[in-house]
DNA sequence: AACGTAAGCAACCGCATATCG
DNA sequence: TCGATATGCGGTTGCTTACGT
């Protein structure tokens, strides 16, 4: 004979949980621990199943959980985290504590997919984007009377991301004398101000985190307008290669 | 003010893997 | 070792809120 089974679903609340809800679970796992899921509502009270409750434990009632919205570093280190793992949510939740698979799985397919595609890289394979097979994404995920909008809206955010890219662009070619150096790291090619190549090769060693100034662009992208300003970004890998 | 649409997010579903008896 | 079940993960859904007309 195995387990015996998660749950009986017959008579289980789901949908939104309430307050009175989360205090008994909350109480009951912080005065308990966590032996086992299945047992954890019968024990506290609550109608649910095991899995509703660990997911709304771990989403949102652990008391270790980071609130608040995304800072420009943690975005670029999921970009850069998802560049080697792909969507494996939670090994890329690992690298940030306090912050659930969920939560960064969300923010992905919200905001940073929308970002990448702006400044023309491909959200799944994190190369310069096709703009005609983007084009062809978006027919395909809108309908036919919402594709005129659409292309109304592409326009506009693309000249804004070329404003931004000039700006980009200038102040780095204005400021040549700062750049230190250009490097090859992954699938980027990365123009830094202040990247001290000891720290970055001790930061490999160490499987620890690099921060650096500068602006980096997709390999193999030839046109200086592929340049992205990364002020200050956090970047962490486990294999590099470098050209100076 | 009312309605329609888009965005954001919490929660669920189903599958793969780990674990137990 | 094997079958049954628990757990964890990623994809998806659907509700709520914000925004535009």
């Amino acid at each position: 004979m195995g387990r015996q089974p998660c749950c009986d679903k017959i008579g289980l609340k789901r949908g939104p949980w309430t307050v009175e809800e989360d205090h008994k679970l909350m109480t009951f796992i912080l005065n308990n621990g966590i032996q086992c899921w299945r047992m954890v509502p019968q024990f506290a009270g609550l109608m649910r199943c095991g899995k509703s409750c660990r997911l709304r434990w771990i989403n949102y009632l652990r008391p270790d959980l980071k609130r608040g919205a995304f800072s420009e570093i943690e975005e670029n280190q999921i970009i850069e985290l998802h560049t080697r793992l792909g969507n494996r949510w939670s090994k890329i939740a690992s690298h940030f504590p306090g912050r659930t698979d969920n939560e960064i799985k969300n923010h992905w397919n919200t905001k940073i997919k929308k970002k990448l595609r702006l400044l023309g890289i491909n959200p799944v394979t994190h190369q310069p984007l096709d703009k005609e097979q983007d084009k062809n994404e978006l027919e395909n995920s809108n309908s036919q009377n919402e594709q005129e909008k659409v292309n109304g809206k592409f326009t506009v955010l693309e000249e804004s991301k070329g404003d931004h890219i000039n700006e980009v662009v200038e102040k780095a070619m204005s400021s040549q004398s700062e750049i230190s150096s250009v490097h090859l790291i992954n699938n980027y090619e990365v123009m830094s101000r202040n990247m001290d190549m000891e720290m970055l090769m001790t930061s490999i060693e160490n499987g620890t985190s690099f921060s650096f100034q500068g602006s980096f662009r997709p390999l193999g992208s030839s046109s200086v307008g592929q340049w992205v300003q990364s002020v200050d970004s956090l970047m962490c890998w486990d294999g590099i290669d470098y050209i100076d």
